[in-house]
Parts: structure tokens; C-alpha cells; sequence
DNA sequence: TTGTAGGCGTTATCAC
DNA sequence: GTGATAACGCCTACAA
């Protein structure tokens, strides 16, 4: 006789069917929420699972059914709150479904080009998800592809690859928000550029040379920095344009850690913002409204993306061959860091 | 005949020890590190292995062997760069091993209470690391040693159990910074105190009571401000204690977000730090860098626990009974916005 | 040092 | 609608 709360040992599905007085096969039908299950068979079957505090083996689940539901999520970006997003839209998304979420080891995105598969294999992952810088590697896409193994990009910028994708039009925002500084009265507006490996750097680059053509404005090479999507380089890039003699009255910083960093350099100097110095950064993470002034950016609808990545990814796994591109919105936020040039 | 790749199918330790000429235990042998298996044996397994791109079932494993690899760690924190940091930790100690850290969703500690250990379960979890404030949330912690379930602490306030943890002397830490602005000739030191939950909010009132009593200061009430550990709570209280007649020359933020916040609030309503308020944080966080001036504060060394934690976690699991409470050095970095009374 | 048998708790197949 | 039974891939015990 099973089918008594044994202490200490956790109740499998034999106990539950005795208890319920079903066979084994009709718990499970019920745990996956099967058709075919009388609804008072399955309200006995439930009543019978609580009372043991039965809970299905995740492993033998996944030994049986061939699915672990894990799902693996790769950080590789140096911001913490962009990342701290993207768990936080995935697990948004997971909530109420069987899946969990696995965080991923990550050194650089070269360090990790060619191994994420045997690591999303090793790790019994179902599906991945993508996220910059990874989503560009195409060693990455090409071997994933291969293997036919479910993932989801988001944000890539490289349109190369025809799989599931989650994306803003991060040229289009860059352009606006240049467009924005132009309209203020800026002539001279400096680009400080992300990281190099990070393909949202060149759309944004992009995005800013197509404003300041479309305003007629000549793009002078000495207006276009380098730097790494930190605060450290958005810094020292700042600190070159400032020191130059002939200084930007505004700077765009592909995203709002350098531009926090270069309004540090721009106090660092006694450059005042925006006074003398209009600053704009992109994303609209929290650094954007913890420094003074606080930052004129594009808000980037990261949580949503990772929900609808998640959600993207779900479907792939469900089986569903249509999930394709899904383009989200962006929005300009204008605050205290931008001015007329004085 | 086993042994040869099919394509598309995974190989198994079938295949691995067909390859080989040995048995399937042996092949088990070998990936678990187990003695007992002649040199040359143990190479012939690993190139077989290699070959057929063999890597171990985790589910299979986990079903037979009865754990999952996997360990648990709940976010409930506001600061993603401290979670970030607890990540990394984790992650860093991790390498090699074969355990997997898994995220798990978190919406506040009132309603995670009483149902971690039904969460771990249903993941099926081997082992939990709890961050504050869940580390302290004793409706958690009675039911995971009740069920005998294997956790270790991180930065947990409450001496009461007698459970593995890794901590920070947050009482003594405090107590230095606050002794720090009175040697600068600070006299009216305010503080702003945390999210009341988490139990280092305590401990550093704690150690900044301390620090004014043996300094002969007394504590005007007014000069404790209530606030949540968020930047938006640090600005509100420095707006309160700014706007009063009895403005402090310093304040005490109990966390790097919310001296961030103040030092907001200083801007916005005109006092120039350091120069008319001196103001110091907690963590040393990012954001202590970013903010201009950079803030004096405590560094944490939160990646360390993080680390220690897992080592701490990884022994449980190994069964040794010896792992107890440890207690991590920090130590106190001044940086601009930090100055003698103006 | 190596191998054999049995079982871990599910899901899938097919019969009823 | 429901149920027997065979996988699933590995580990633990025990043998050799």
C-alpha cells in the first residue's frame, strides 16, 4: 500500500494515485493539464496532491519528457540595471508557467563564441536567450542554428540572421534624439560610441550621422569619440572633447553610462551642464535620473523586450514555427540635461 | 551495435562506453571524478567522449543520483549593482563545478514567507543562498531547517539562528564613518536609515548611535530620517533634513543609493557638497563613483561573499557538518564628498 | 580495477 | 476517459 505521507521522503506520483484511487498516468494527465480527465476525477487528483504536498520531479520529468524547462539567459553587458531588467521582464513572464530561469556564466562575448551550445547542453537547457553582445556572435547563431536549438535574440543589430528576434530601431531613436539636440539650436554635437563589438553601437552611430545630414551639418571626425558602454570611458571620451579647442556644445553618449560619465568629466572641469554643455545619453536606466542633472535619453523598453523574448521563446518551444521579428517601441525622455546652447 | 554518432541524437553513456570498450560504469566513473579507474582507462573514456560530443544527461543524473546541481538564489534586493555583485559572486565560485544557479523570482519578502521551500522543491533545488531581507525572514528560515534543507545566509542581522551564513560587521563599519565625519569636526550628524525589513538597517543605526555616544554627541531625534535603501527615499529624507532650521553639517546615508539621493536633493535646493554638507554612504556601490562628488563610503565586499557563500553552500552539499558563521573584512573608503564643517 | 542488475519518478504508447 | 507498461539515462549497490 502506497499513498501515506511517508516523513522526510517526498511524495512521488504513486502516492498521489493511490490516494486519489486513479492510475498514475491520470495524475500526470492532470499535472500537465491534458485533455481527457473527468473534472471530478481531476478535482480528486489535486485534493490528494495537496494533502501529501506532492510535487512532480523536475528530473525525471525532464528524463521522461525530454525537457528540462530551464531556460539559460547569457549576461554579458557591463550595465547591471540593464541586466537586472532583462531577468526581471523573463521571470515576469515565466510566472505561472513550468519554466525557470538559468543565468549563464559569461567572460566576453569572444571568450564564449563556439562553446554556448555545449554549455546550453550541458546544462540540459530547452532554450536560450540572447542578449548583446552575444545575439551578434555568429559563431554563436551559426552553431545554434545548426543544432537546431531554440533561442531568441534580443536586440541584435545585424538583420543577417532570419531567427526569432526581439529589437528596437535603435537607429530611428538615435536620430530622434540627435534631432532633438539639433532643434534645440546645436551645431557642433559630439557622438561618443559604445562598444565597437556591440552591433547597437553602429546603428546608433548611424542614427546620428543621418540627423545631422538630413540638418545639413557636417560631421567632423573629431566629433566622433570612442568608448566602451562604461562609465570609465564615456569619461575619458568626454574629457578629450572638452579639452579640444574646438568643443561640442552637445554630446550624444550612446547610452546613459557614459553619458553619466561624461557629465562627471564635465564637472570635473567646471563645465556646466546644460549651460554650457548639453548632454544626451540612451536608455533610460535608473543612472539616467540619479546624477544632476538628470538625463535627456531614449527609453528603452528593456523589461518588455525580455517578457517578449521570453514569450517568443515559449512559442518556439511550444512548437510554434512562426515566431519572427517583433519590433518594439522607444520612446524620447527630455529632461534637465539638455538646453539651448548658451 | 552502439558507439557511432547519430546524427541529431544526443549520445549517451551507452555510446560513450561502447566507444571506449568498458562498461557504462566505468564511463560514470570517470565523469565523476570517482577512484579506482587505471589512468589509461580513464583517457580512452574521455577521448570516446570528446569524439561523439558526449555530454551527461542532467536530468538522468539527477533522477538516479538524487540531486539536481542545481542551487537557488533569491533576489529581493533594490540595487541591481548589489545583486550583480552577488551574481558574479556566486558564478565566480562556481566555474568548474557542476552546479547551476538558478534565479528565482521574487516579489517581497512578506509574500515569499513560507514559500521558499516549496519553491526549491518544485525547482527541484539542492541548495539555497538567501540575500537580505529573505535571509532574515524567520518564517523562511524555520521551515528550510525544519525540512532539514540545505541554505547559507548572506549578510544576515539576526544572530538568532544558529544557521551557515557569511557577514559583514555592519555595526562597526558604521560606527567608523560616523567616527570619521566627527574627526573631520562634524557635530550634528544626521542619518538616514533603510528599509526597516532589512535587518542592516538596524545594525548601522546601531553603529552610528555608537559612534556619536562615545563622541559625547547627543542624537537629536530630527537628525533620524526614515528611508527604504532607493534613491528616491535617500532624496525625500535629505529633503526633510535640509529644509529644517537645524540643518546637519553631515548625514549618514545607511546605503550608496540613498546618499546618491541626497546628494540629489543637495543640488536641487542649493548646497554644495562637500563644502556646506558633507555626506556618506554605505557599499560602495557603482553609483559612489558615478555621482560627483564621489562618496565617502564602506566598501562591502559583497562579490567575496557571494563567493564564500557558495564555498559555504558547495561544503553543505559535500555534507560537512563544520560550516558555520563567516565574517568578512570591509573597509572604509573616503572620496569627495567628505570635509570638514564649512 | 571493472562490470551487472535494479531502480530513480516521470512521460509516451497503446490498449481498453 | 482511463490504465498497464515500457522507455528515458544515469547512479548505487553489490559482484567479480
Amino acid at each position: 500500500m502506497t499513498g501515506k505521507i511517508r516523513k522526510g521522503v517526498r511524495a512521488t506520483i504513486l502516492d498521489v494515485a493511490a490516494r486519489a484511487g486513479v492510475s498514475i498516468k491520470t495524475v500526470s494527465r492532470v499535472f500537465n493539464a491534458e485533455p481527457n480527465v473527468r473534472e471530478e476525477t481531476r478535482d480528486r487528483v489535486i485534493a490528494a496532491a495537496q494533502e501529501i504536498d506532492y510535487h512532480p520531479n523536475v528530473a525525471a520529468r525532464g528524463l521522461a519528457g525530454k525537457r528540462s524547462f530551464l531556460i539559460g539567459m547569457v549576461h554579458g553587458n557591463p550595465s547591471p540595471y540593464y541586466v537586472a531588467d532583462l531577468n526581471a521582464g523573463v521571470l515576469d513572464r515565466l510566472r505561472g508557467e513550468p519554466y525557470r530561469l538559468l543565468v549563464l556564466p559569461f567572460e566576453s562575448a569572444d571568450a564564449m563564441s563556439g562553446k554556448v551550445l555545449a554549455m546550453a547542453r550541458s546544462s540540459g537547457l530547452d532554450g536560450l536567450i540572447l542578449s548583446p553582445p552575444l545575439g551578434d556572435d555568429s559563431a554563436t547563431i551559426a552553431e545554434l542554428t545548426a543544432a537546431g536549438f531554440p533561442f531568441v535574440r534580443i536586440a541584435p543589430s545585424s538583420a543577417t540572421w532570419l531567427t526569432p528576434e526581439v529589437r528596437m530601431d535603435d537607429v530611428a531613436a538615435a536620430q530622434d534624439i540627435t534631432e532633438y539636440l539639433i532643434g534645440l539650436g546645436h551645431r557642433r554635437i559630439a557622438i561618443i560610441r559604445g562598444d565597437p563589438s556591440h552591433p547597437s553601437c553602429t546603428a546608433r552611430l548611424i542614427g546620428y550621422r543621418k540627423a545631422m545630414r538630413r540638418a545639413g551639418l557636417e560631421i567632423d571626425p573629431m566629433l566622433v569619440e570612442e568608448g566602451l558602454y562604461t562609465f570609465d570611458s564615456g569619461m575619458m571620451a568626454a574629457r578629450r572633447l572638452l579639452a579640444s579647442r574646438t568643443r561640442p556644445s552637445a554630446i550624444f553618449a550612446s547610452n546613459d553610462d557614459m553619458a553619466a560619465g561624461a557629465l562627471f568629466a564635465a564637472n570635473e572641469m567646471g563645465v556646466r551642464v546644460p549651460d554650457k554643455l548639453s548632454l544626451a545619453g540612451f536608455d533610460d536606466n535608473p543612472i539616467a535620473s540619479i546624477v544632476w542633472p538628470r538625463l535627456t535619453t531614449i527609453s528603452q523598453p528593456t523589461i518588455d523586450m525580455a517578457r517578449a523574448a521570453t514569450d517568443a521563446l515559449l512559442a518556439l518551444l511550444d512548437g510554434d514555427e512562426s515566431v519572427g521579428r517583433v519590433t518594439m517601441p522607444y520612446r524620447l525622455v527630455v529632461r534637465g540635461s539638455t538646453a539651448p546652447p548658451g
